[in-house]
DNA sequence: CATGAATGAGGGTTCATTCAT
DNA sequence: AATGAATGAACCCTCATTCAT
């Protein structure tokens, strides 16, 4: 997923520092307008320079959408692949990759409504790509639940309550009109997790 | 919500119709690429009328989204709260609901995709009311729980336990990718409700 | 010009009260909207038939135009020709032929603006005989000066006098939102006598 | 009224270069087939550039018609209230003006055409602004005459006159089919002058 | 590297006109 | 005679993308 991006400049550092640029504007942007309602022009003037040089950065329009789920990549797959293959597995790990996680995505928030939002107008092989991450994560996490799992949980079990602690986070962002309204992230996630603990643990 | 999409033509039974075939056309095309991709030249071709024959039966193309969040409504809200507005709330009540709403949400998968995916591309207004009808929903859904209450939970943790169903329905739609692979509907079903249980029940 | 505007219809009774019909409404329609503005739709509509009926009584939009002009010629071309037509031509004469233009001129008011506005819309021929009408409508007045032209004008400044009278009948109409508030019709047609008579009479 | 029209591009001296060559091609076409059989691709394609290039100088089809009035408004309106506002009115002046406004319209036949025909296709806050012009005119005029009062003329019989040299002016320009024939410019001026002199002076 | 003017395919929408009932 | 649903050509306008400067 990486480098996908590809540019027709040379200086390696302002090639980052635009594309840093670029998806800070859009995710305001996408957020607020959705994909298809941005223009380019747009894009290129939050960000503080011309279309022609916006069109230096990025080679269509969907590039743009790349570079914000480069982003996602980078801040949230990275880091709990990082968090998930190291160490032993208990309880007490566990938990804490689902706080992690958790935080992770209220600092994403945004970004997550558009990855819900535009996965449509994405490229099919981009979209695949999108999706095996989400069932990397998926995977992973079962994987640590199996290795904690006191209750003898079955692995359809476990594999469904991997899938709903994931979406649970993705909720905090998609249901923030609701959710937000009511409880603090923290209050959040610690019902969250006292919720799961019930089906988890004895 | 009802009877937004105002239409030339006299006939109402025509227009009902019509209205079903552009629903289900959208819906279909809308899945596919999505509500911008699509044009109302390939909803009317598919819907099997000319261009100008759609637009007698629709404003703006916004319309056509409304005609696809009308249906839902009809579909979903309206046969859940006639459901759960009747009757004394009982354990086996509540699971009843849960059983319906799970079902209800298998029939309406591609609806509810497009309703997470093009929420954006609907006036604020639209977008508020269907907010609201969301809303309306935890909170019966809440109600229910609560005078069922048999563990003593607080509101808090009820209120988020409703919300997490509701959005455990949704997954089951836009996580297909990934659930519909490893479980039939009712093993999905049955493996969500066990897990509400636990947090629910002694 | 009479009889352009051919219709399936063969009750001629119910064509002539249709007809009338017509131009009521595309007089206000176009006055209000302009020709283009106004859709086929509405004048029906406005008429109280269905759009079907309407073209059963127009063969083309641009018919009801000629309704419009055919109209015009009936309340003013006609009764001036009648009237300048026939008997002696004296000072008197001249007087109340200025007169009754200038008083006709108030009745069609919203005809004219729409002759000078919509002249374009219409037919090359069409166009031509209308001009046709109004250099007809020129000479005659010229003609009735020059018979009792006290004070030896030369036959070029006559026909521009002529040239004006018509004009500031024109005029009446489309500067009303000058003039109208200046001054009655009395007023008005007083006074361009009166101004008139300076250049006509020693 | 001026500046009006926004455009996208940044090179004022670029902007001025294509406005005043889309004015041209409009004025043209306008005169031709009117403003609504005149379409966007054709004042593009005359005016020797892309319907997109166009778009990149006005913002909607409207913004043509501005064009063209601005244009008329730097044509005429603003020399006659230069030549108006200073100097002593005499006699001689009052000539002058009168000869020079003939002039300006001899030059601006057909944008002249165009505003009595297309009035109706501006918006309701522009149509008033050229009124207002137009009043404006009159009332200087007006004011010109009257401190050249040598008969003792009444006020409403001097704002009659001022009335009817502007639209001797026009009727220049929208009775050609019938003037330009039988007159020079030349003459026609001068006839129109004498006729006036015997209305205003002894 | 940066700029921004130019392009034109393509999309939403309208509306005069027809024709089966 | 009357109706009104159906049609599709045609129009306005947008916007991603290019390229000369």
């Amino acid at each position: 997923m990486k480098g996908k991006v590809n540019t027709s400049i040379k200086d390696l550092k302002l090639v980052k520092e635009r594309h840093e640029a670029i998806i800070d504007v859009a995710i305001s942007l996408f957020q607020k307008k959705g994909f298809h309602q941005t223009t380019t022009r747009e894009i290129a003037q939050h960000a503080g320079f011309s279309i022609g040089t916006l069109y230096e950065y990025i080679r269509k329009k969907e590039d743009v959408l790349l570079l914000v789920y480069d982003s996602i990549e980078q801040k949230v797959y990275s880091p709990l692949q990082a968090l998930m293959k190291k160490g032993i597995y208990t309880k007490r790990k566990l938990i804490t990759i689902i706080d992690t996680y958790f935080q992770l995505m209220d600092q994403v928030q945004e970004e997550v409504i558009i990855l819900y939002q535009e996965l449509k107008s994405v490229s099919d092989e981009m979209r695949y790509q999108i999706l095996q991450k989400e069932r990397g994560l998926v995977k992973m996490l079962s994987n640590v639940i199996k290795q904690v799992n006191e209750k003898q949980l079955t692995d359809e079990k476990i594999d469904l309550i991997a899938n709903n602690i994931l979406v649970q986070g993705h909720m905090w962002c998609f249901r923030r009109w609701n959710l937000h309204k009511q409880y603090t992230r923290t209050q959040f996630t610690n019902l969250q997790k006292e919720l799961l603990q019930e089906q988890l643990f004895t």
